[in-house]
DNA sequence: AATTATAGCAAACGAATGTTTGTTAGTTTG
DNA sequence: CAAACTAACAAACATTCGTTTGCTATAATT
């Protein structure tokens, strides 16, 4: 035990701040709140933690660049652009389910982030989404995809993902794989019967 | 003009809360930034309005009611529920490009309600998809649509439709229509070409 | 013309905000 | 054992919050 002390107070407090942040946004979000969950005083949480500011960092750019080298990962491996779209859709999905709160933070109260880190944000997303716009546009040019408007194409897969934030609880009639499943089904294949 | 005095200034109100909401939530809208925004302070607002809670409430009814007899019209038409699912897709794109910041507060802001307006809109939503849910399970029956799990194609639908609120600019390389065309194409038909 | 209603303002209200300070135990390090 | 560090607390800081009050000028109604 070196570091675990300082360390684990401060991760139960980012934990808990996810947690609130996504249930109350960001504004609607007290230090005494949090400290609360936390089971310490607010002066308390400045022994850990800068500012109610640095918390709201560390969670966004801790996913933003889970994101991004995950991406990276599929980027390098030799599978047909279809299966490269499918894991990256499973990523989506797995995150939400298994660390839903900072997921829900880095989709939406990232905007209270403070100059620098609201532009450098941006910025991950954006390489992000270009990274990803990259493999549906190859996808179409090798013949695997329709050639469907590549940021349509993007941002419907990024979206259709988000919902399972609000709507899946786990032991809920589908099994995360299941849940990957159909929701891969219903982009790929789509709705309509041919 | 007979009522068009206060009617016109409680509207402003409305539409310039809407818009501060969707930029910065809520909480993190002040009632002195918004009467700013309408131009006068934020003392003389409440000659025009009750509480920062009956705006929200306003606003956040006001869209889950146009969605709701919008469903109902559909609803009452005869015609194939492939058209009928399009039709509600496009009412949703086109709702978001008219009156975006509003939709988006009744996206996200909705959980800021105070009961019993927070549980009155809940059931009002759970309607809207109820509605929604039952169009696809008879397209289902009907065999038009593939039997993919309804609620899986119904969240799927309806998020991939909300990331137009963030992405889409009037005067951006898709019409309006061509984006509408395009998400119907994905959502139909999937990305996969087969 | 007299009266009433409207719509604005400045000032103030108590409550809540994020954060700082001073202090105090308990623990680790020299 | 002494010194230094850690992590907690209560109290207070200035600021901002939503809202109320008291008042004034203008507009509408009688």
């Amino acid at each position: 035990m070196i570091t675990t002390r300082k360390t684990n107070k401060r991760q139960l407090i980012l934990e808990e701040a996810a947690k609130l942040f996504k249930q109350k946004g960001f504004s609607g979000t007290s230090m005494r709140d949090l400290a609360g969950e936390v089971g310490i005083e607010a002066a308390s949480m400045y022994n850990h933690i800068k500012s109610k500011d640095e918390i709201l960092e560390l969670i966004c750019f801790r996913v933003s660049s889970t994101y991004i080298s995950q991406l990276a990962e599929i980027e390098a491996t030799a599978a047909p652009y279809v299966e490269k779209i499918k894991s990256l859709i499973r990523l989506h999905i797995r995150l939400m389910i298994e660390d839903g709160a900072a997921v829900s933070v880095g989709n939406h109260d990232w905007k209270y982030l403070r100059e620098p880190a609201l532009t450098e944000f941006k910025q991950a997303r954006k390489q992000y989404e270009k990274g990803f716009a990259a493999l549906i546009e190859q996808g179409i040019a090798a013949g695997e995809f329709q050639p469907v408007n590549v940021s349509v194409a993007l941002f419907t897969i990024l979206s259709a993902v988000r919902w399972v934030e609000l709507w899946y609880r786990p032991g809920r009639e589908l099994s995360a794989e299941e849940l990957e499943d159909n929701i891969i089904t219903m982009l790929l294949t789509g709705l309509e019967k041919k």
